[in-house]
DNA sequence: CGAGATCGATGACAACTGTCAACCATAGAT
DNA sequence: ATCTATGGTTGACAGTTGTCATCGATCTCG
């Protein structure tokens, strides 16, 4: 099931730490994203029933996990992405990024690094 | 304004070439994404009503043009992705995506050959 | 036991998206 | 002058998303 930008924000706060009760993720999630009590509730109900995230019973309350793993989504939005828009090619998104004139001198720095080691 | 998934498919139809016909449109990706006429039609007018998509009147017709280009496009959405998932460093996502081990030896000589180039 | 405080579930609603069909105007054909 | 084909505009409808408030159960304190 996709996961929404709005839902990612939740997911993103179980991935930096879990288990979260409800309350501790809209402490994490409220102040940058200017939500309330009920927005919040309503994602994570969402999360669940898309097996995004597991609710353990925890008392009269739930900890909630994340089942989907950061890495898993990233590694999906990243592919398609890469698939969409490049026909799976990374150097022309390397290219298209360093164009954009946003990299650091430590980005490119890291960049050749990572591929060297890739290379070998 | 932001454009759709659907509506990026008559996009690319139109950044492969233009001015189009609807008509020319059609026949292009109604093919591969298995659409109606009404469909494309509505994805067009949509796409002119967000200014993506100019319409010159040709005739009893229109001949239509992108007026985003996909550089902006596709740099706007690699953009996004980098900072909502990487915090907008480039290493992490090429290393993910080299670890989905899906990286052809052509894919990482172009980008040693890009990393090179972008170093110096 | 009864009054609040919590917490999750549910209902609501507008905007956007994907998908079509019906309608309408007009350029050509007869 | 009329008929028809073609192309654009509208209306429609269900599903998703972002956003909130209300309801109902339950736990806790006095």
């Amino acid at each position: 099931m996709k996961i929404s930008a709005a839902e990612s924000v939740v997911m993103e706060a179980l991935w930096r730490e879990s288990p979260l009760t409800s309350e501790a993720i809209m402490s994490q999630v409220c102040g940058p994203q200017d939500w309330t009590e009920g927005t919040v509730k309503v994602l994570i109900s969402r999360l669940v029933k898309k097996k995004a995230v597991t609710a353990k019973a925890d008392g009269r309350r739930y900890l909630y996990s994340p089942l989907l793993s950061r890495r898993d989504y990233v590694q999906g939005e990243s592919q398609g992405l890469l698939d969409r828009l490049f026909d799976g090619r990374l150097a022309p998104l390397v290219m298209h990024l360093s164009e954009g004139d946003k990299l650091s001198d430590q980005d490119i720095a890291e960049l050749k690094a990572l591929v060297e080691r890739i290379g070998k």
